[in-house]
DNA sequence: GTTGAGCGTT
């Protein structure tokens, strides 16, 4: 293994008018967004403003977490960064990405 | 047009 960096991506200070869909909009471009979560409360079921991204790369995640980090998303900025509790590798196939990639032979 | 640091819901 070399980089545990991880397909997750943290979103944070999110707009509690921003939708899951529109979190795939934003990061769609950046990469291909697996899937899309916005943390709700368990009981009052309103959005604490914060959602996670997951995409199929971890290439395709930082790139959009530079690109999507300290930007302006239904006039909020947002924070983006990698999940630190991400779910571990459920497929080792989509976990290849820098340290799997063809530095020669 | 709900409250604003954070790491988890259907």
């Amino acid at each position: 293994m070399a980089n545990r960096l991880g397909t997750q991506l943290f979103v944070s200070r999110l707009s509690f008018y921003t939708n899951t869909q529109e979190l795939k909009k934003w990061f769609s471009p950046y990469g291909v967004v697996k899937e899309a979560r916005i943390i709700r409360d368990s009981k009052t079921l309103r959005p604490k403003g914060y959602a996670f991204i997951r995409f199929e790369s971890e290439v395709e995640a930082q790139k959009a977490m530079k690109a999507m980090n300290g930007r302006i998303v239904n006039g909020k900025l947002i924070f983006v960064e990698v999940a630190k509790t991400e779910t571990p590798a459920e497929d080792a196939k989509t976990t290849r990405t820098i340290e799997d990639s063809p530095s020669g032979k």
